[in-house]
DNA sequence: TCTGGGGTCCTTTTGCCC
DNA sequence: TCTGGGGCAAAAGGACCC
């Protein structure tokens, strides 16, 4: 680690004392997987690069800012962005690299805090109040991160400073890229009051229309509207939630960890299918890609759920609850089987299907209870053996036969086997 | 312009029990 | 015996976020 003991800081630059009490601190990397992906490649720094899957159906993971400024933005269809600036150079993605440096990034934030809160890979919320008097006031705190991981990880980031969550969010919102801004908690309404409704969180494509319809624009409009208005167009929940946002009134707390509510995998065909074998090995394989999620993290869950979306992009979703939690592949399958069954498709067209795992606790904390024939036993204990080949092996070593079979568009190899013929070699 | 994959949260509907 | 309704959990759909 190139990295030594935290700080010291220097004296506070800005105007004294305007940071006090903003003790959170939003931080969100620069256009992060874009950012990632040229580190691999230096040589198109400064020339617009886009990030996206693949495939006639992908959509854009992250654009460079030089990529942005044609109107690439991220979740953009792949098509409509090079369209839009045909002259980037397109990545794929490299989830490997972006976990590698987002780890090495949230280890920046712990040693400045124990109280960080990841939002995904490329942003998290960080609570200061305990590290202030040790490392010196927020700002410095924020400029000593900013540096850091630049230094470390070849990648910028903005810092947002405030002394709630979502101003502190909003705040990095608009320095970005690789800047720091402080909304001092007297300044909080002024801040907040000229912003567009959308700018809020929770405030998506939906919502803004229906506060446009009402004839709220701004942040500002939104405050000075009752919230029984709001309740009634948007509902208890959200209603009340935006008319306090409105004022900056957020009392949501820094929370390091939040345990999993559901674990899932889905996926969409590179051309709709109709094929009923086709569609049951695919639940197969992310039936199995789920609970060997689950049984990596030690969880289990009693709610099987499916997504089957038509070739009209409308979406269903079926569930069923288990008497008990599971981690047993076969088990999600067979539920999510029946689920799909049951919908009595006559070859309809379909563009997606998911299986998800819902109602998640700790495996070791879920009580057994014996069942007659215990048939699930068997496959548990099989599933593990193929964790511990896949550990050893790599993934795909070992998995179901009918999964062996070639999916459309996949050459008839088993995953393992790589295109030189090499078998999986042991362990390392 | 044709829409990924991973999630969370909220609302409404439905079915069941009393 | 039939009906209404409250309370609850599960199911389903949808908005939203990164």
């Amino acid at each position: 680690m190139s990295r030594g003991a935290v700080p010291p800081i220097g004296p506070p630059p800005g105007p004294p004392g305007e940071d006090r009490g903003c003790t959170v601190l939003h931080v969100d990397m620069d256009a992060f997987y874009a950012g990632v992906s040229l580190l691999a490649r230096p040589e198109l720094r400064g020339e617009p690069v886009i990030v996206g899957g693949g495939g006639t159906r992908g959509v854009v993971l992250s654009a460079t800012y030089e990529a942005r400024a044609f109107g690439v933005h991220s979740a953009m269809p792949m098509m409509r962005a090079r369209r839009l600036c045909p002259q980037a150079v397109v990545l794929a993605p490299d989830h490997r690299a972006y976990a590698r440096v987002s780890a090495g990034v949230m280890e920046v934030f712990r040693s400045i805090t124990p109280l960080v809160e990841p939002i995904s890979l490329d942003e998290a919320f960080l609570d200061v109040h305990g590290a202030a008097r040790r490392l010196g006031g927020p700002t410095q705190i924020g400029e000593w991160i900013r540096a850091t991981v630049e230094e470390e990880q070849g990648v910028t980031c903005s810092v947002g400073i405030a002394s709630t969550k979502f101003v502190a969010k909003l705040a990095s919102a608009r320095c970005k890229p690789d800047g720091l801004l402080v909304v001092p908690a007297h300044e909080v309404v002024a801040f907040l009051h000229p912003l567009p409704v959308g700018a809020l969180w929770g405030v998506g494509g939906k919502t803004e229309d229906i506060l446009r319809q009402l004839g709220l624009h701004t942040v500002g409009d939104l405050a000075h509207t009752p919230v029984s208005t709001l309740v009634r167009a948007l509902g208890p929940a959200a209603g009340a939630h935006l008319a306090a946002l409105a004022w900056g009134r957020d009392e949501r707390a820094v929370v390091p960890h939040e345990p999993d509510k559901s674990i899932g995998a889905e996926n969409t065909f590179s051309t709709d299918v109709d094929d009923p074998a086709l569609l049951a090995r695919e639940l197969l394989r992310l039936s199995e890609r789920t609970a060997a999620r689950l049984r990596a993290t030690g969880q289990c869950g009693r709610t099987v759920s499916i997504k089957v979306r038509f070739a009209d992009f409308t979406t269903i979703t079926r569930s069923r609850t288990l008497p008990e939690a599971t981690d047993v592949g076969r088990l999600v399958y067979d539920t999510a089987r029946s689920l799909y069954d049951a919908l009595g498709l006559q070859r309809a067209r379909i563009r997606l299907v998911g299986v998800r795992v819902e109602g998640i606790v700790d495996v070791d904390r879920q009580p057994h209870q014996l069942q007659l024939g215990e048939r699930e036993h068997g496959w548990r204990s099989a599933e593990q053996a193929v964790d511990r080949a896949t550990h050893r092996f790599g993934s795909g070593a070992v998995r179901p036969a009918a999964l062996v079979e070639p999916a459309p568009g996949e050459e008839s190899r088993p995953e393992g086997f790589t295109k030189e013929g090499r078998v999986p070699k042991r362990g390392r």
